[in-house]
RNA sequence: GGGCGAAUGGCGGAAUUGGUAGACGCGCACGACUCAAAAUCGUGUUUCACAAGAAGUGAGAGUUCGAUUCUCUCUUCGCCCA
């Protein structure tokens, strides 16, 4: 073999990297006259450097851009920065810095590494949500869905740190204390600003159904989360010194009623009032602030309650009257704020009961005939059928029962059938400084005003040093007076949630420079809806929630902007795995620690260590299983990468890195390198002969299995694809190739590589003078087969092949049989029951 | 506890509407080149068996001429929600 150059892939890929900046391939402009597509993959926050699975979600997303590119579309792509968040607000705290700074730093520092990845990227249309310019739109939508009556404050708990002064979110409260103080974190009541996504709850369940490019399981997760559910408002009639005559419970089981053993209520329930100064409630109240404020907590809390002096009655029969309780578990948020409680059928209601000693009465047995069902530490809520229960007797639940009893309940008029929705509406207030400041101001007597609109934007003060405790935003005093018209204002000090910045950045890629307003109406309604969407799993319930309710909020009453939902396609990618290392002191050791000798791994440097090897997880900073993307493209370049991220699984699931596969990766394009030498070469003979041959049949099949896998996301069959490519076109050349068709042929394959390692395919291209770049279309003709490999079946087993002329005959492929010796043997001499015959494929003997 | 999904060689994974199980890659073995090694290239590689052959897609059943694929039961694992 001849001595070939290696492919030199710093040199070559920074040429492309600099040659598509400058030629501005990539961007994009409305053209009418084309098919548009917009690919959008979710944008990252700019922790300071990307890390593997940024690498995994903007290959996929490139190879897809690539190759509705070359197929003639005119392609959106674009990048930005979700750049608003707590990390540049905890990182500035720590190194006492602005976050600003922190974060355009590491803005600068994670573009430049994704360039390196040579992505299609049209960088001039990138944003930052923490940049004004786009957060004043921001500010101005949140005024316009105010004014649609989506916007308003009420009272709701969040977690408080005591000794930080702040405002927890659910994450940071680790076993009911403060990540950073290790207080004990308190429930406290604060004013806090809502989007009304509950108005939605419908449009966004029914819409779902029209999402036919989405995962199946994202769907049903949203599902469950707006949790729509049939249930019914049940009035029982009380007995009470009090003035309380009559409370409202919802529930999803009136079918229980007979089973009823205690009413609960929400501490914050109205009814509470007369119980303000009530010493015993009181410390009940406090002691119930102890809890968490998610749900998870609240279920696994101890449930405890206060009795009151209140009884209730049955409305189903009069002789039943059962104590009223205030209890932790009941929620003010979802129904009523008051249930009532069947220890039998409710596991909550149960551990209730038992506490407080009350009756447990069964009334749903799973067997028809078994009425001796009973109850002690495990409610039954499974199905069956009722009995205990008067006129309900018999009935099966729960279809028939639940029906059953609303009905009764609405015809005699102690119930009123009620739909439920668990969603719950967007707390957006979050008492941060780095978010987007809502546009509201105060006046004296503290009555919230919207902003005027030419006030907009509201920008934040540049603090350059954070205090440790406390919302900066309130010491601000300069920043939060204001004077209007001569008369004094407080701004609002709470900030946006950063899901409201991601909720609509994918219509400000569609005019990314527009400064009247947050898009103009002729880009959104050429680009949008988003033809692909690529992000991870772990965003499937909040942020697209959010997003297609911010596109319905905006289409709302809208007649220029007609659309229902954002993301016509979805696609989740799987995580990037590694194995884990520890050394014998149980301590966790990254890759790069270490050295591996006959299939063993000892710690670089102390060979007589050996490391004990864990099991493949997601890469984490914890297991110290990371491997930075930078190292990957210096060593071995950006399109090693690209092949070998996408090559080992199907993109939708986990993937493992690992050492042996990256540098496989990068071994096949040093072959491909070869190959592409000894091409050339016998490209510039010049051959003439002109026959149809095995190259162009092969070119056209590869042709159609590589589009039909990049059509089905099967992106690491492509890679198998490309292998298989390898091996022919090698052994073609090495037997002597002389048809003056490879030049035609071997450009089709060259563009065919052109998403996964648009580099190596770029520069090949370039050195065989090509000038046509548009994806290859194969010619069905040359594919068909004229001989097929028949399957022969003796009584279902494979016995053997033959291969014969295409549509030969049943009767025809009997009597081949009867000759091949190697066959014939399990037919001859033996009487034959049935024959399947299945035309071009096989044929299936029972004997 | 509920929902969704998965299970195929030593490993990652392929397999049109049910129709040749194990594509492709890794690893391993042997060979070539080399003083030697690395790199590279070639050959082989599901298991059992010398072979003929047999078994084989988590376990068990069912439908079918034929099941990795469809149905049911079970086991294990993963993800999401609680």
């Amino acid at each position: 073999m001849k001595f070939v150059e290696r492919y030199n892939f710093k040199i070559i890929e920074e040429k492309w990297q600099e040659h598509w900046k400058k030629e501005k391939t990539f961007s994009t402009k409305v053209d009418k006259s084309k098919k548009k597509f917009y690919c959008l993959e979710m944008f990252p926050y700019p922790s300071g450097k990307i890390h593997m699975g940024h690498v995994r979600n903007y290959t996929i997303g490139d190879v897809l851009a690539r190759y509705k590119f070359l197929k003639g579309y005119n392609v959106l792509h674009p990048m930005g920065w979700d750049s608003f968040g707590m990390p540049a607000e905890n990182a500035a705290r720590e190194n006492n810095l602005n976050p600003k700074d922190w974060t355009e730093s590491n803005i600068l520092n994670m573009k430049s590494q994704l360039k390196r990845l040579g992505l299609s990227i049209d960088w001039d249309r990138e944003i930052s949500t923490c940049s004004p310019d786009y957060y004043k739109h921001q500010q101005e939508f949140f005024l316009e869905l105010y004014d649609k009556g989506l916007v308003y404050r009420k009272e709701q708990d969040v977690n408080w740190d005591p000794v930080d002064q702040t405002v927890l979110a659910n994450e940071q409260v680790i076993d009911g204390k403060g990540w950073r103080s290790g207080a004990q974190v308190k429930k406290k009541k604060l004013n806090q600003w809502f989007f009304n996504i509950t108005k939605f709850s419908n449009e966004l369940l029914e819409s779902l159904d029209t999402l036919d490019q989405w995962p199946n399981k994202v769907k049903i997760m949203q599902k469950n989360w707006i949790g729509k559910s049939l249930g019914c408002e049940v009035k029982f009639q009380i007995e009470s010194l009090k003035k309380i005559k009559e409370i409202k419970c919802f529930t999803t089981r009136p079918d229980t009623l007979f089973g009823l053993s205690f009413l609960a209520l929400s501490i914050d329930h109205p009814l509470s009032e007369f119980y303000k100064n009530d010493k015993d409630f009181l410390t009940f109240k406090k002691k119930c602030s102890e809890t968490g404020t998610t749900e998870e907590s609240i279920a696994n809390a101890e449930k405890i309650g206060f009795k009151t002096d209140l009884i209730a009655i049955n409305p189903l029969d009069e002789n039943i009257k059962v104590p009223v309780y205030f209890a932790n578990f009941v929620l003010m948020d979802y129904g009523l704020g008051a249930v009532f409680g069947c220890p039998a059928h409710d596991q909550r209601d149960l551990d209730f009961a038992n506490k407080y000693n009350l009756d447990v009465k069964t009334v749903v047995t799973p067997d028809k005939n078994n009425h001796n069902f009973n109850i002690t530490n495990e409610a039954y809520t499974g199905p069956g059928y009722i009995f205990n229960s008067s006129f309900l007797n018999g009935l099966k639940c729960p279809d028939e029962s639940i029906i059953k009893t609303i009905e009764y309940l609405e015809d005699k008029n102690l119930g009123e059938k009620k739909i439920n929705f668990r969603l719950k509406d967007w707390g957006i207030s979050r008492q941060r400084y780095w978010g987007c400041p809502i546009p509201i101001i105060y006046d004296q007597n503290n009555n919230p005003q919207k902003l005027p609109k030419e006030m907009l934007p509201v920008e934040l003060p540049k603090i350059n040093k954070l205090s440790s405790t406390g919302n900066p935003l309130d010491k601000a005093t300069e920043w939060k007076n204001v004077l209007i018209d001569g008369k004094k204002y407080t701004r609002e000090t709470d900030t946006l949630d950063t899901f409201v910045d991601s909720s609509w950045y994918y219509l400000r890629f569609c005019s990314p420079n527009n400064e009247s307003y947050g898009f103009k109406y002729e880009d959104i309604n050429y680009w949008m809806p988003v033809d692909q969407y690529i992000g991870g799993v772990e965003h499937a319930i909040l942020h697209l929630l959010y997003s297609r309710f911010f596109t319905q909020a905006l289409s709302h009453k809208n007649k220029k902007f007609n659309l229902k939902e954002p993301f016509k396609g979805l696609f989740t990618q799987g995580m990037v795995c590694h194995e884990t290392y520890k050394d014998d002191n149980n301590n966790w050791v990254n890759p790069d620690q270490i050295t591996s000798i006959n299939g063993k791994k000892y710690l670089k440097g102390d060979k007589t260590k050996e490391i004990i090897v864990g099991p493949s997880e997601s890469m984490s900073k914890s297991k110290k299983n990371t491997i930075d993307p930078e190292d990957i493209i210096n060593n071995y370049g950006a399109d090693s990468a690209r092949l070998f991220i996408l090559s080992d699984s199907p993109p939708e699931k986990d993937v493992q890195w690992s050492e042996e596969g990256i540098s496989a990766s990068f071994k096949f394009i040093q072959k491909l390198w070869n190959l592409h030498k000894k091409t050339v070469e016998e490209i510039s003979k010049n051959h003439s002969q002109d026959s149809s041959d095995d190259l162009i049949k092969f070119t056209n099949k590869f042709i159609k299995k590589i589009s039909k896998n990049l059509d089905t996301f099967s992106y690491n069959i492509i890679i198998a694809n490309l292998h298989e490519m390898y091996s022919f076109l090698i052994k073609e050349i090495d037997k002597g190739y002389k048809h003056k068709t490879i030049k035609e042929n071997y450009e089709k394959i060259l563009i065919t590589m052109m998403p996964v390692i648009p580099h190596f395919s770029s520069e090949c291209l370039k050195l065989i003078h090509s000038k046509t770049l548009k994806w290859p279309s194969f010619d069905a003709k040359i594919i068909t087969e004229n001989e097929i490999n028949f399957v022969i079946q003796i009584n279902g087993k494979k016995r053997g092949i033959i291969k014969s002329n295409k549509n030969i005959s049943e009767e025809k492929l009997l009597e081949f049989i009867k000759k091949d010796t190697k066959i014939n043997k399990y037919v001859l001499n033996k009487q034959i029951h049935k024959v399947i015959f299945v035309p071009n494929k096989l044929i299936n003997i029972i004997i």
